[in-house]
RNA sequence: GGUCCCUUCGUCUAUCGGUUAGGACACUAGAUUUUCAUUCUAGGAAGAGCGGUUCGACUCCGCUAGGGACUGCCA
């Protein structure tokens, strides 16, 4: 990069809602962005829109932001805050001729939106280029008087350069009735005065960025150069929606995918570097760069977002997991000892190469968190033969007798057990499977027996061995 | 309707005028296997269409088709 000004980012999302994992992306685009170049990374809350902020979106913001691991250098800045200033300079924009106070009424015009689309046109306001009523202080608004000849050039370092006429875009208001800034008019002085370099933003923004790079001219401001990515699509190609499984970034944690996992996922969506797929967050940084990013909108891919959770799941600490493990499994009203917690750490690392996601290493855990007596389901039910029944008899005496319950002297005890039967181990491990776990899916026998530890697994053996059918 | 953007296997992508168009996920077949899962091997699978430019086009240009964004005193 040049060296010659530091690159500063911002994620500048309007808190209205939860945060929405194609903001996430431009969001984590933006931070690998400026870390990329040993820039800067803001975060500014867009609340101009006081009607529709909320305090609660803008936890909702943060706490996504935190969880996936973005953290913007600096504190946050809160859009409205700045609202005295934006109306200075829209005072000055009025004051050199650069806007002006439009006066139409809603009635005005919706009858003169309707008359633009019937003759292809943008719209215009009459009081552009009238005098101001005897009364200026009557209600109004303050329209931003752009050029109506020439174009609009947008270099924008994904899309390319975007040429817009500028007869095309119409004079957009800087000021309510009420006084309040827009948010068109507050972007860009907040960008200017917060020394935005790049703006990195959802490509729904590519029509306003003519729109404010005319004003950036107005101002006598330079303007920031413009990348704007596409947004996520669901897998059927169309906007990403409620009925796609998932859109907020903590329906993704719910879900049981993890941070670095979706990170790595999400950066690797419309954007590549050669054939590699699996890379942590140095690697992203070291590689990314916003140029490479691509144009047309991407399809959230589940497999794939599988494929990546589980090999950072795998790679993921066993304490950590054991966490979020037990919390999954409390959440689904289970109650846990620190017995539990031991032997789900214990087993972790065997358990965390069977799953995909957090919710599925619950799953695979559940066999140890069963409560003695189990319930034996039917197809474990059906393994209970009198031959079966007998065999694991002494199956449990010869578990009893050993000094090392461990993985792999278990396995050894194991074999030399179907060795001295003379059967083969299909004729031992479903039965004991079945009556170790309920018929619930579990690791390989001895890891099942290690994991359980000796106590509980001769426990579960003999319940089964003493319940008549 | 208008303005603007997009288009390589099902999906995410590589290719930056000359390749048997590569990889990953998914899928199919086989191997391994005591449940579930894993793992291993092999395989099928793409340049939207039509015109140009060029010795040569997935790469450049145009048109068409399809998809998307915007068209708010929302952001």
């Amino acid at each position: 990069m040049s060296e010659t000004s530091a690159v500063v980012t911002r994620f500048a999302p309007s808190p209205t809602g939860f945060l929405h994992i194609g903001g996430a992306r431009t969001a984590l685009f933006n931070q690998l962005f400026a870390r990329h170049t040993g820039g800067r990374f803001l975060l500014r809350i867009e609340d101009t829109d006081r009607a529709r902020s909320t305090d609660e979106a803008v936890a909702a913001i943060f706490d996504g932001l935190k969880w996936l691991g973005i953290e913007p250098d600096g504190e946050p800045v809160f859009q409205y805050a700045n609202a005295d200033r934006h109306r200075a300079v829209v005072q000055a924009l009025l004051e050199s001729g650069g806007a002006y106070r439009c006066y139409m009424t809603a009635e005005d015009l919706d009858a003169e939106r309707e008359a633009a689309r019937a003759e292809g046109r943008a719209v215009r306001s009459p009081w552009r280029d009238r005098d101001p009523p005897a009364d200026a202080d009557a209600p109004h608004v303050v329209r931003f008087k752009g050029p109506k000849d020439g174009e609009t050039v947008i270099d924008d370092l994904v899309q390319g350069p975007v040429r817009f006429a500028n007869k095309e875009l119409d004079d957009l208001v800087l000021l309510r009735t009420d006084g309040a800034p827009t948010y068109n008019l507050a972007v860009v002085v907040d960008d200017h005065d917060m020394g935005v370099t790049h703006v990195i933003r959802g490509d729904d923004h590519l029509n306003n960025a003519a729109r404010q790079a005319l004003i950036y001219e107005a101002l006598g401001w330079t303007r920031p150069a413009f990348a704007h990515v596409s947004l996520i699509h669901g897998p059927d190609g169309a906007k990403l929606s409620k009925r796609h499984g998932a859109q907020a970034v903590g329906d993704f944690a719910e879900m049981g995918y993890l941070p670095e996992a979706l990170r790595n996922y999400l950066t690797r969506l419309g954007w590549g570097h050669g054939d590699d797929e699996i890379f942590d967050d140095a690697q992203a940084q070291a590689w990314f760069d916003i140029k490479d990013v691509g144009r047309a909108p991407a399809r959230l891919d589940w497999d794939k977002l599988n494929h990546v959770n589980a090999h950072w799941l795998r790679q993921a600490d066993d304490a950590r997991l054991t966490a979020l493990t037990t919390a999954v499994l409390a959440a689904r009203g289970e109650s846990l000892g620190e017995t539990d917690r031991a032997r789900i750490l214990a087993a972790m690392p065997v358990l965390k190469t069977r799953a995909k996601t957090v919710l599925e290493l619950a799953d695979q855990a559940e066999f140890i968190t069963r409560r003695r007596p189990l319930a034996l389901d039917a197809k474990a039910q059906g393994l209970l033969t009198e031959e079966t029944r007998a065999r694991l008899q002494r199956l449990a005496e010869a578990l009893a007798r050993t000094d090392s319950w461990t993985d792999p002297d278990l396995e050894l005890l194991i074999k030399a057990f179907a060795d001295a039967e003379g059967v083969g181990l299909g004729k031992i491990g479903p039965a004991l499977r079945a009556v170790l776990t309920g018929g619930r899916p579990s690791p390989d026998l001895s890891k099942t027996l290690a994991a359980l530890g000796r106590e509980e697994s001769l426990g579960r053996v003999n319940d089964a061995l003493s319940q008549r059918t």
